[in-house]
RNA sequence: GGGGCUGUAGCUCAGUUCGGUUAGAGUGCCGGUCUGUCACACCGGAGGCCGCGGGUUCGAGUCCCGUCAGCCCCGCCA
C-alpha cells in the first residue's frame, strides 16, 4: 500500500512519486490550501494540498478529514519553499504535494488526544488506561516499546553467543507453599484441584540444571497476585538466567558484558566490572540493601562523639544498647526548616519517632541537635561550616531505614551534582534467613539459596547470621535482578526447607519432584532473575513500568482498556467445581 | 488491610477558602472566511448527572457520611 516511510522522506527522495499511508495527525487549512501533517510509526510529515498540483477530488477529501483518520496518500515529494521550512521537525524541510488521496478509514473524534500542543499536561493516567491505542500511538511510547524490544533482541543474543539456550517453562504450574500469593487456575478435568501460574521459572530452570542443559535463558512472563506499586505489576518479565558448574563471580561477569551490550541502547554508561558492595555494608554505610550510589553521603556511626553529649534522648539511646547515626551534609545547612521538616517526615514515614538536626555555622551550631554541642564537637565530627548533620538514635533496625529515607529525601532536597551517572552495584552476601514477625526464621530471598561455606556450621547455633550465597545487581537505587546459587545437595535442602518450619510430609509433598532431582546427580549451580520491566524503565528513564508494558493493569490490578477481570456465569464456575460465596 | 492525593465540558484546568443569580477559561469539536501554514489567524456555534449515592440546609460543585475509580506510599511482594 506504501512506497515509504512518512519519517525517512529526505531531500533525496525529492522529485519523486511516493504513496504514504498513516493517520492524520494535524490539520491545518488556509482556503485554498491546507496542510495535513501525516503520522506513522517513523514521524510525521507535511501534506500539501492546494489545486495547483491537487485533483478537485483530492481537494474535497481532505476538507474532510478529521483527527486520526487513516488515509493513503499519493504526491510528489518536494523540498518546501525556503521561507515555510520548520526546523523543528525532522522532515520539516520536507513535504509531500498530494495528486490523490484516500481515506481507508473514519476515527471518531479521539476520547484523548494524540497531539500535544506544547506545554500542554498528558491526560490522565484513568483515561490513558482506559484508551490505551490512542495514548500508544504517541512516539513516546511507541519508543518505549521499541527500546524494549531491542534490549530482549540484544539480551538473546548475547546469551546465544554464550552458549545458552533459551527454554520454555510451564504457564501452568504446581502452587508455591510460601512467598507471593499465587494466581490460580482451576482444572476442569480434575475437579477441585488447581494450578498456579508461575511466580517465577525458579525450579524449573533447577530442574533443568539437573538435566543436564547446563546454560539456560528464558524471557519469561511471570505472576503474584500482590498490590501493585508504581514498580510491580501483577504480571511482569524476567530475564530468567541459570548455569551450572558456576561460582558468583561468574554471574557476575556475564551481566556485567551484558549490560554493557545494553547500556548503549538507551545511551547510558556501564563500566565494568561493578562495585561490589556487601549487604552488611550496605545496610552500615547506606541504610538500605540497594543503595544509590549516584551520590556519596554514607552514613556514619557518631555514637562516640554525640553520645557524650548532654541530650538525655541520645544518652539514653546509647544506654539501652543503640548506636547514634547519620548524615554529614556538606553546604546542607541552606536548607529551611521547612525543607528539613520534609526530611524528617521522610524519617518517620520510614519508622523513626523522629529525626535529630544541627546545623554548622561560624559561630557555632544550632538546631535541635546543635544545641548540645560543644566547641570542638563539628570539628570532633569532621564538620565545617555551612554543613548540616541529622542523626537517628536507636537500634539499626530502627536507624537504617530511617537515615536511608533521610539520605534520600536529602538528595532530593540538596540536588547535588552527582559523583556518577551510573551507579551500577553489586550488593552481596544477603542473609539467609530473615527473622519474621512470629520470631520464626523466614526466607530472606527464597529457599533455594546456597549458604555461604564459612557460615554454614552456624545453620543450627546461630542461622540469623548465616550468610547466603545470593547477590542483587543495583542500579541507581533500584534493584534490577537478583540470584544466587543453589543449594544442589538434596540432604542440605531438606534442612534449610526444615530451619524454615516446613514439616517433613508437607517437604515430601511439596518438593519432593525438586529433592528427587537434586538426588539424580545435580551439578552445583546458579543463576539470576533481572526485572526485565525494571530494566526498559530504568533505560528509558521511566518512573513508571506502565509506560514500557503494552496493556498494564492499574494500581488496583485491573486492565481497563479490555476490562478484566470480569464475573463468570454461575454455570461455568460450577462446571469447574467451584461455588462462588 | 491501612494512609495520602485526585475526580467540574471530548481533553487540560480554574471555581470549593467563607454554601447564595444563568458553573468559567484554554484547547478540541461543528459551521464560515482565509494560498505557505506548522500551537495558523479571524468570525460564529454546540457542548455540563460538577464521579456516584445519601444527608444537612430556604438553597450544595462548595459542608457531612458512604461508595466507586485513578495515582502515590506503608503492610505485602519466597
Amino acid at each position: 500500500m506504501r512506497s515509504a516511510e512518512v519519517g525517512r522522506v529526505d531531500p533525496s527522495l525529492a522529485g519523486r512519486e511516493v504513496r504514504l499511508v498513516g493517520w492524520v495527525h494535524r490539520r491545518r487549512k488556509l482556503g485554498g490550501l491546507s496542510f495535513v501533517d501525516l503520522r506513522d510509526r517513523s514521524g510525521v510529515l507535511q501534506i500539501s494540498i492546494g489545486p495547483e498540483w491537487s485533483s478537485p477530488e483530492t481537494i474535497e477529501a481532505a476538507g474532510s478529514l478529521g483527527p486520526e483518520d487513516v488515509i493513503r496518500v499519493r504526491g510528489l515529494v518536494q523540498e518546501r519553499p525556503e521561507e515555510a521550512r520548520n526546523p523543528d521537525m525532522a522532515t520539516g524541510d520536507m513535504e509531500l504535494r498530494a495528486t490523490a488521496l484516500e481515506v481507508l478509514n473514519r476515527a471518531r473524534t479521539p476520547e484523548i488526544p494524540v497531539y500535544l500542543p506544547p506545554e500542554e499536561e498528558l491526560p490522565s493516567e484513568k483515561l490513558r488506561l482506559r484508551h490505551r491505542v490512542l495514548d500508544l500511538r504517541r512516539g513516546e511510547l511507541q519508543e518505549c516499546l521499541a527500546l524494549r524490544h531491542r534490549i530482549l533482541l540484544a539480551v538473546r543474543r548475547y546469551f546465544d553467543r554464550r552458549g545458552f539456550l533459551e527454554i520454555e517453562t510451564p504457564i501452568l504450574t504446581k502452587p508455591t507453599p510460601e512467598g507471593a500469593r499465587d494466581f490460580l487456575v482451576p482444572s476442569r478435568l480434575h475437579r477441585g484441584e488447581f494450578f498456579a501460574l508461575p511466580q517465577s521459572p525458579q525450579l524449573y530452570k533447577q530442574l533443568l540444571m539437573v538435566a543436564g542443559l547446563d546454560r539456560y535463558l528464558q524471557i519469561a512472563r511471570c505472576f503474584r497476585d500482590e498490590d501493585l506499586r508504581a514498580d510491580r505489576q501483577p504480571e511482569f518479565t524476567q530475564i530468567d538466567v541459570e548455569a551450572s558448574f558456576v561460582e558468583p563471580g561468574d554471574i557476575y561477569r556475564w551481566c556485567e558484558g551484558l549490560m554493557a551490550e545494553l547500556a548503549p541502547l538507551a545511551g547510558i554508561g556501564a563500566e565494568t566490572p561493578f562495585r561490589r558492595m556487601s549487604y552488611r555494608d550496605a545496610i552500615e554505610s547506606y541504610g538500605s540493601d540497594r543503595p544509590d550510589l549516584r551520590h556519596g553521603y554514607p552514613i556514619a556511626d557518631l555514637t562516640p562523639v554525640l553520645g557524650e553529649l548532654g541530650s538525655t534522648i541520645l544518652r539514653r539511646a546509647v544506654a539501652e544498647g543503640g548506636r547514634i547515626r547519620g548524615l554529614r551534609l556538606s553546604g546542607g545547612s541552606r536548607l529551611t526548616r521547612r525543607q528539613i521538616g520534609g526530611i524528617e517526615d521522610a524519617a518517620k514515614a520510614a519508622g523513626a519517632p523522629g529525626l535529630l538536626w544541627a546545623k554548622i555555622s561560624e559561630g557555632g551550631a544550632t538546631g535541635p541537635l546543635g544545641r548540645f554541642f560543644g566547641d570542638d564537637t563539628g570539628a570532633r565530627l569532621g564538620m565545617e561550616a555551612g554543613d548540616l548533620l541529622l542523626a537517628a538514635a536507636g537500634g539499626d533496625r530502627v536507624t537504617s531505614p530511617a537515615l536511608a529515607a533521610a539520605r534520600s529525601a536529602a538528595i532530593s532536597a540538596l540536588a547535588p551534582p552527582m559523583v556518577v551517572e551510573d551507579a551500577w552495584l553489586w550488593v552481596t552476601d544477603f542473609p539467609l534467613f530473615e527473622e519474621a514477625d512470629d520470631g520464626a526464621l523466614a526466607a530472606n530471598h527464597h529457599p533455594f539459596v546456597q549458604p555461604h561455606p564459612d557460615d554454614i556450621h552456624l545453620l543450627d547455633s546461630d542461622p540469623l547470621s548465616v550468610r547466603g550465597m545470593a547477590y542483587d545487581l543495583v542500579y541507581n537505587g533500584t534493584e534490577l535482578g537478583s540470584g544466587s546459587i543453589r543449594p544442589h545437595d538434596a540432604e542440605l535442602q531438606t534442612r534449610i526447607l526444615g530451619l524454615l518450619g516446613v514439616e517433613p510430609d508437607e517437604i515430601a509433598v511439596k518438593f519432593g519432584f525438586l529433592l528427587e532431582a537434586l538426588g539424580s546427580g545435580a551439578p552445583p549451580h546458579g543463576g539470576i532473575a533481572l526485572g526485565a520491566d525494571r530494566l526498559v524503565a530504568q533505560f528509558a528513564g521511566r518512573a513508571s513500568l506502565r509506560d514500557v508494558i503494552a496493556f498494564p493493569k492499574t494500581t488496583t490490578a485491573r486492565a481497563s482498556f479490555e476490562g478484566a477481570p470480569t464475573p463468570v456465569a454461575s454455570d461455568e464456575l460450577a462446571a469447574l467445581g467451584i461455588v462462588p460465596k
